[in-house]
DNA sequence: TGCAGCATGTAATTTGTTACATGATTAA
DNA sequence: TTAATCATGTAACAAATTACATGCTGCA
């Protein structure tokens, strides 16, 4: 599957230019399928090429033209089938895991700084996904309430083992889960990798 | 960062060959970075003509030989640096959810095909995370353990969203917010977390 | 007899990202 | 006046996947 596919997916339900999908890839997908204008124009571009999608250009007052898209029969069959097939794939790539694997070979407060900014980040996106929820009211399709709270739950389950488990990597003295090392001085800890990097 | 660079990271923990780096690609790292002999064998043969890494070749008995590859104090300089560097990047695709976005357009009984697909390789994947841990005995480093951990947490938290969120999607009776179905001591529904964190 | 493991790599292709290029309108 | 929103695209580049290509050993 590529965003070309869910380009088509998203004219199934109902018809965009581009510019629309890009706010829903902002959206909706962002946390599990992020794409951009360069990958969406080409798409589109692509599909209307091989008749999968119409496109009927706009004229409008004030604001630049608008091409729209709209599926066709045979692009909402194409969709329904590559829907089907495949096992599907989950990937994720992390350079926040990876930062973390070498933990030792960042300074310390650096690391402190990275595992802070990651759960910010994850805090952040949690009120994101919900902003977006509440935006749908009560109108939201079972398709979007099941990836946004995915989305959130994954977001908060990530958040929740950083908390629980950052003392790991971080070397605190006897640390139990409540107790707060006091930093700024980082000399006592005992960081024990190769001094001369 | 890309696969490159990893490897660079992997061989300051010790040489390698591209063979026993993909092991370590297959165990380890297979849940947030994956890699294929591909991506490893090109980079090891750049590094190496970017000095970043030294190259034996060793015959073997019996077996065919083998290219160690050792890091050197430019490689491993180089490596500190990427770590350091730029916000770290925490991407996922999955088709799973873009399944389940679209879940409309699949036919009921593919659909719970799926879900119960997506639930069982959640699980596989801790118990394959379980033993790569034990496999380590009780001297895994810290960052091991923080990245296995995380694995099987996130994996867990994937197979409790679905196992409470699934008949969202396959229309139960009973699938109204007001009204979901109640699993036996099963913790309070993951689709209303709290924003804070 | 056949398959899994050991061990290396290349080349073509696919895919997506980034930077570039343009330009009007509107709200702060 | 500055920035954001609207709106479209292309071209160069980066990165990773896939298929191809080889061949011996040891086990069941």
């Amino acid at each position: 599957m590529d965003i070309k596919t869910l380009c088509l997916g998203l004219l199934c339900k109902g018809e965009a230019s581009g510019y629309d999908l890009k706010k829903q890839f902002e959206s909706t997908f962002k946390h599990f399928y992020p794409a951009g204008y360069g990958s969406i124009y080409p798409s589109l571009a692509d599909l209307a090429a091989k008749g999968l999608v119409n496109c009927r250009e706009m004229a409008q007052e004030k604001k630049p033209d608008r091409k729209v898209y709209s599926i066709t029969d045979a692009g909402r069959q194409a969709f329904k089938e590559a829907l089907q097939e495949a096992d599907p794939e989950h990937k994720l790539r992390s350079e926040y895991l990876v930062a973390m694997y070498f933990a030792d070979f960042l300074e310390p407060q650096r690391l402190e700084q990275m595992l802070s900014g990651w759960h910010e980040t994850l805090g952040n996106g949690v009120t994101r996904l919900d902003s977006i929820e509440k935006g749908f009211g009560n109108d939201a399709p079972a398709g979007t309430r099941f990836v946004l709270g995915f989305g959130k739950a994954i977001a908060h389950a990530m958040a929740q083992y950083i908390e629980e488990n950052r003392d790991m990597l971080t070397g605190t003295e006897g640390s139990r889960p409540g107790e707060r090392s006091r930093e700024t001085g980082s000399t006592a800890s005992a960081n024990n990798i190769e001094t001369r990097l």
